[in-house]
DNA sequence: CACGGATGTTAGCGATCGCTAACCGAAGCC
DNA sequence: GGCTTCGGTTAGCGATCGCTAACATCCGTG
């Protein structure tokens, strides 16, 4: 079943929150972009804050499922990174309306949601920064926690920024990323 | 004189729209932050998109034109960059809401302010884009666009990170920025 | 001291918002 | 062939929004 209505409703979401903002998108106008009108969206989700739960929780549940996967996959903790910044690029660039959405309108979730989906962003953060760490034992778990969000910022800066096929896209990424990090000395 | 009342309505703005978003923010919220209520915000100020307006051309006005004069005043290309990034880092630090703002919500301006503001963005992204070509001058122009954007967003990390003092997170930026934008090989 | 501008107040208007109610046609099932 | 379910419609309610109007207070100045 390629695309539901209610998956066809959370894409046509993604990309309208993203322009607009949460806020700045009505469920009239929402619902217009998906070829229906307004309240016809509550036949599929009980409210749009629960719209914007649904969003949220469940990619904040595949970065983290998937990045740990990666990560456990990887023969030392450089290929482990290597593994996440690959993942986190290829995310990004297939959910680039997702990726600005989660860091701009989690403020607008209610609670509940809100603290699933913060107790998921740490995690992966973590996942990042312990991976940083066995790197370089020396590293302070702040900075580390630091490093991490310095490159999710990097990375998620291809929905603003996706100029590029998405093979340079990726490539130019994962050079910034890798370097960033300190995963390569070495100029290409 | 050192904050005047609007001064004030404008920080104390920047804080509100950076958490909840302009559009999440009603005016009697931000003129209750103010300690004053509501109406009182027009003696300031023509409208909310106004205020919106005024806060977003400032910023973008000060980025640029430090940058440009940071940048000339350098030696070579790869000083440029290093002072670029050194700047944008004192900019981001100083002024966190701000940075938050700026990318969330440029979309919510009236057309005018909008378009002013791309426009200083664009030159402000142009200006890292030509340091870094003549640092590699067989980069590809929207590459280097590219890299630009992507520095900003690991810089612009920092409202959401700022876990460590100021001088260390000064440190690490200016550490990781550096290193994605190729302008050192060694470690440290 | 009168007065005018600057800066605040409250009341309230019109528009828009999220959402519910009531209704309707098509599809599937016994 | 009737009944239910599913997914859609329009009408409209109550709340909230940005903003204006009308009025009060203070303060510098001729």
């Amino acid at each position: 079943m390629p695309a539901s209505r209610r998956d066809q409703i959370l894409s046509t979401a993604a990309v309208l929150f993203a322009e607009r903002g949460f806020h700045g998108t009505s469920v009239a106008d929402l619902g217009a972009a998906c070829g229906m009108s307004g309240p016809a969206l509550y036949k599929h989700f009980p409210s749009k804050d629960a719209l914007l739960a649904a969003m949220l929780v469940s990619i904040s549940e595949e970065l983290l499922a998937v990045g740990t996967e990666r990560a456990e996959a990887a023969d030392d903790p450089a290929a482990a990174l290597d593994a996440l910044v690959d993942w986190h690029i290829t995310f990004a660039l297939a959910n680039k309306s997702l990726i600005v959405v989660q860091d701009r309108d989690w403020a607008a979730l209610p609670v509940e949601a809100r603290e699933k989906v913060r107790t998921l962003q740490r995690k992966y953060v973590a996942l990042w920064a312990a991976q940083l760490r066995s790197l370089s034992p020396e590293l302070d778990d702040t900075e580390a926690h630091v490093r991490a969000h310095a490159a999710f910022g990097l990375l998620n800066s291809t929905p603003h920024s996706a100029f590029l096929p998405e093979d340079a896209m990726r490539a130019v990424l994962h050079d910034m990323a890798t370097r960033a990090l300190g995963l390569r000395e070495e100029s290409a």
